[in-house]
DNA sequence: TTAGCTCAGTGAACGCCGTTTACTATTACA
DNA sequence: TGTAATAGTAAACGGCGTTCACTGAGCTAA
């Protein structure tokens, strides 16, 4: 193996170069503006010459999601790894982390979680092992939650309905995540799904309806989010009845 | 007005035509492959004759869009009036109507919910009133919730908090849905959210990493969604600390 | 050192696409 | 019945992804 060779230096420094500036077209003008021909352009090189690097566009595509689906990941667990030994702290930074970035960067955020456009589709029916970047960032959520519940376990469905109903279904995450406990496995699985569908609908202006601010509602969702993984019994602050009580 | 005229009639005919076929494309081969010319072609028309009906194609996608958004919600609100006169019981009956909907019709979720394409952009930036198919929408979940909140208030964050920290957030709600308890409004965006992620991530694909069978995971998540309708004080049957408590 | 092979890149072409323009036939109405 | 609005056409422009035949440079082994 060794060096690479000046060809192999020569090949990378290309496969970057394309991608970036399928990135700033996506930046600038959506996932629709990302074109072979106009990234060859601003490259000074004519459109079958990408044809060396990628097979398609829609394999350029796939490979921009995968690049950004790290770089997400990346700002996460630094946020994570920032806030401390407390996994409870770990978990609201991460969750602001998520939400800062997709606000900051809108359209990456649409690429990788939005509508499958037909490149995403072949990118998420990928083999599923422990490289996926969906699994992935699941690891990365999963950390502090499986901490928490060593710590003290946490109110979640009975055990039963959860082994019942879930257990059977979640061979693709034992896989890649490893054996834990059917209540964790649940908790991650309706706490990223809670995050999620805060953050997209913030992301993609689907909120515009109701609210000027998506973050004050953010942040309020997210203290109940995080209450969710207080100790068992203990009702956290924000979760009293309402004042006609 | 009248009787609409021959050509009034005709008129509208060659639009739904128009539009059915944008849908099949639609539906066939995802939003992208919708084209005017592909439509035209399979009239048996040119695609600028197209142009006598709609201004572009963004603006074709944009009221197929639109038709989609109605008729979604006349399924939820269809599932609602079939649940009869327990609120919670519409309110369940909607949630599973909306996912029923969704994982049926995948595509055309995408299209509504998914990535702002260019064209849904703008749709979604159109002048929000009472007919924006997100407030319509809104609306039709908020019904229940309300009546809910009528019969016996629920478990919701602190009045003082929202006041403070919503209530000021809420002008387009409050401007197409009228005025409201901030702890209705804060409760149905909550519940929408939630709803709108776990059926969004179920939808497009981006919890094939974690489980086999969303439905499992849905049915589990919407008896917790329910529970957050509660009378303040009585924690559900689900709610529960874990065994080893 | 040189012959041969691999590989990056080119130019032309094919068949799509949205959109515009000029033009024709049909319909509605005064 | 004449005239204006309307629905449709054909042709063209520029852009797109992709394929194919071809060139030239870098590498490797005799």
């Amino acid at each position: 193996m060794s060096l690479p060779t000046r060809r192999e230096r020569l090949r990378t420094a290309t496969v970057s170069e394309i991608k970036d500036g399928a990135r700033r077209l996506l930046v600038t003008g959506g996932p629709q503006a990302i074109s072979l021909r106009a990234i060859a352009r601003d490259m000074g090189m004519t459109a079958p010459a990408i044809y060396r690097y990628f097979p398609s566009l829609e394999a350029l595509v796939r490979a921009l999601a995968g690049d950004l689906y790290d770089e997400l990941r990346r700002v996460v667990e630094a946020a994570s790894a920032a806030a401390g030994d407390d996994p409870l702290d770990q978990l609201a930074a991460m969750s602001r982390a998520f939400r800062h970035w997709s606000v900051a960067h809108p359209v990456e955020f649409a690429l990788i979680f939005g509508t499958p456009v037909p490149s995403m589709a072949a990118f998420l029916a990928e083999e599923i092992d422990e490289n996926h970047p969906g699994a992935r960032f699941g690891a990365a959520f999963l950390r502090p939650v499986l901490e928490l519940w060593r710590r003290a376990p946490f109110r979640t469905p009975p055990r039963e309905l959860l082994e019942r109903r879930l257990a059977g279904q979640l061979e693709p995450l034992r896989r890649t995540l490893g054996e834990l406990p059917v209540e964790v496995a649940y908790t991650v699985l309706s706490g990223w799904t809670r995050l999620y569908g805060l953050v997209s609908m913030e992301v993609s202006n689907h909120l515009c309806w109701a609210v000027t601010e998506p973050a004050a509602l953010f942040e309020i969702e997210l203290t109940g989010f995080l209450q969710q993984f207080a100790p068992a019994g203990e009702p956290g602050p924000t979760s009293g009845g309402p004042e006609a009580d």
